[in-house]
DNA sequence: TGAGCAGTATGATTTGAATCATACTATCTT
DNA sequence: AAGATAGTATGATTCAAATCATACTGCTCA
């Protein structure tokens, strides 16, 4: 879901450049703006104590992230990281709650891009709870090709690295590779010059 | 979030009685009503091959549960199944767009249960994948205690079985178990008869 | 075109949660 | 009050993912 971008400039929205590996914002701090992104990559992401990462979702252009405090006023769930050189805008939290009281259709699409993460969550939650590499994995790719993020529409080749899957199942990037070959060998996917095919 | 059950009855809600181990409704099911638990209490579960659940969320009296179809036309996302006798009030999806419509305060609150529970799911996630059941046991004892669920208030007693941690955990019975009396002996919860307090 | 680096892949070992089995305790029901 | 059952607890074993180490391949840049 996003906002169009003439109506977020309309009420008030400014663009901001960040350069690859940047951070937008911190997991824990209190925030004031409605983020979206207009070009490059950015993950919103979990770093535990020893600097591993768990993805909780990769944002694309024209959609909006680190929206929590938006509504429940508290800080933010995860950082924000850009993974390559990226332009977003950003609305102040006030003019972006009249926007929704204004355009009461926005606040219906809103709610479904909540309802989209959070059936989303459900789905990784139930099937990381299996302690089956094989089962999470499978289940984000398929996830990726309903919702045609991150795979090729063309090719259907993924665009993703085993460590980006491996940070958004919690596995570790071996087991990732190793399963992925595994499902080679039974056709559930195609692996051609360490490209992923599904 | 609640809505108020007087409102509810205004809008043509109805109330229905469920048995202790009713099926509320099936995930994978298509619905149409908006539901929230009047009394009793009702798990909002995903049940594996193996028969092996795990608990998404526990819905306490007044609070809603199963409204994703209503806003991604999508079909549940995990079963709900009553752990006692409950009385559940239900309203038609039209009526309750139209509610939401016709108050856009009602909707904001929506939004935030909606942001609340996305959180929530991004806490347990990340604990999840760092493979560390007292990280896991103790993030998800601290949600409760700040949110006063599954608690009491007073004595500051678990209201949870070991299972259900469990269940909402991904891990096993046993690991819960043998955990809090690890967390135990180092202080940082107390064991007395089987029970315990946070 | 070649060097360097990111990403993929393989092999060996470790380890802790799962698994299986069984006993004990608290609670409920008659 | 006693029997039955749910829940807690303990012990032993298994095994697959983590961990560690190292090699190979594809891509980028000068």
């Amino acid at each position: 879901m996003q906002i169009n971008i003439d109506i977020l400039l309309a009420w008030g929205a400014a663009y901001k450049k960040v350069a690859a590996g940047e951070i937008i914002f911190h997991e824990g701090t209190e925030s004031s703006f409605y983020y979206q992104l207009v070009s490059g990559k950015v993950r919103w992401v979990n770093i535990n104590d020893q600097g591993k990462e768990f993805i909780q979702t990769i944002i694309e252009p024209e959609e909006c992230f680190g929206e929590f405090p938006l509504f429940d006023d508290e800080p933010f769930a995860a950082s924000a990281i850009a993974d390559e050189d990226s332009v977003i805008i950003r609305l102040h939290r006030s003019s972006f709650h009249q926007l929704l009281r204004e355009n009461p259709e926005l606040h219906f699409e809103f709610t479904r891009l909540l309802t989209q993460r959070l059936r989303f969550k459900f789905l990784i939650l139930k099937e990381l709870a299996n302690h089956n590499p094989e089962g999470s994995i499978s289940t984000l790719l398929n996830y990726f090709k309903q919702t045609q993020k991150n795979i090729c529409t063309k090719c259907n080749r993924l665009k993703l690295t085993r460590q980006q899957i491996a940070d958004m199942t919690g596995l570790r990037v071996e087991t990732v590779i190793r399963t992925m070959k595994f499902m080679q060998s039974k056709g559930d996917l195609q692996i051609t010059k360490g490209k992923v095919y599904c």
